[in-house]
DNA sequence: GGCCCGATCTTGATTCGTTCAAGATTCTGC
DNA sequence: GCAGAATCTTGAACGAATCAAGATCGGGCC
């Protein structure tokens, strides 16, 4: 896990200012990876003792622009975030618990980028999420994922 | 567009209960594809005159439970509903404006659905969700997203 | 080191999408 | 037509996220 020094330069190479709750934001996100903005916030506090929400979201939301961290939303769920920018993962999502798992794209590239259809869209990001379910979900409910 | 008799037929199949709201609401995102649920509750309306939204929630829930519609959510949007299913097709979201157009998956099948990782989830199913810009979008602002 | 400007944080309220609850209505099978 | 149960209506409530105004702090400059 990097140091509040490497999230500073981190901050600083893009161009954002360094406070206590960025840098402490940016370490929870380290730290939790796909945490929703509670459990960051959480986190945050942990840190710090007092953050505000609203802090916190637009950090999350500076963040984001800047680069430095992901946001993730699967349906049914509120939106997390994660630190892991730059390569070209993906995620699985459990139907039963809603855990969430990192993917490395399994053939290597990204998958459809060149959405060969006829809308005329240029397209620069493709994000893919797997459902199914986590070890732990499968093992419980064996066959019917259903109740 | 297929006729009420029609959307009729796919509820009794699904042993759903044929109602009018039923009928109307199917009957919008079919002709509303990817409808958020203000605009399927507007169409609706103007089919029954009346419609509660709590009746659209829920019929739009029996739908999806019975696969009958799809529901999708690209972040920063609300949930919005398609009644193209069973085929493996996908969507452009357009970072501007916030369009949504279907995409056929280009490489002719589940893209990545061979989840090769060591997570050990059991995958069932991939959802990609391009993001780009829509024609109209692209050709508005040329070079920069950002404004 | 001290000052200024502006970005950032705090507090508080507000909006919006969605869900919950209770009772009335409507549909299906007989 | 009747009974039972699912479905719809009304109205309220909940939670995530956003907006607004003012105080505070960081960074650059003297």
């Amino acid at each position: 896990m990097a140091s509040a020094t490497d999230f500073e330069r981190a901050l600083r190479a893009s161009a954002l200012r360094v406070t206590r709750p960025r840098v402490a934001v940016l370490a929870a996100v380290h730290g939790h990876p796909h945490a929703d903005t509670d459990s960051i916030l959480g986190a945050a506090r942990e840190d710090l003792g007092t953050v505000s929400h609203q802090a916190v979201y637009d950090v999350l939301r500076a963040l984001t622009t800047a680069g430095l961290v992901r946001c993730i939303q699967p349906k049914g769920s509120v939106a997390r975030y994660e630190a892991r920018v730059g390569d070209n993962h993906h995620h699985v999502v459990c139907r039963s618990c809603g855990a969430i798992a990192d993917v490395d794209c399994a053939v290597g590239y990204a998958p459809c980028l060149t959405a060969s259809d006829g809308s005329e869209f240029e397209v620069d990001e493709a994000e893919v999420v797997f459902w199914g379910r986590c070890p732990a979900c499968a093992t419980a409910v064996p066959q019917a994922a259903e109740a």
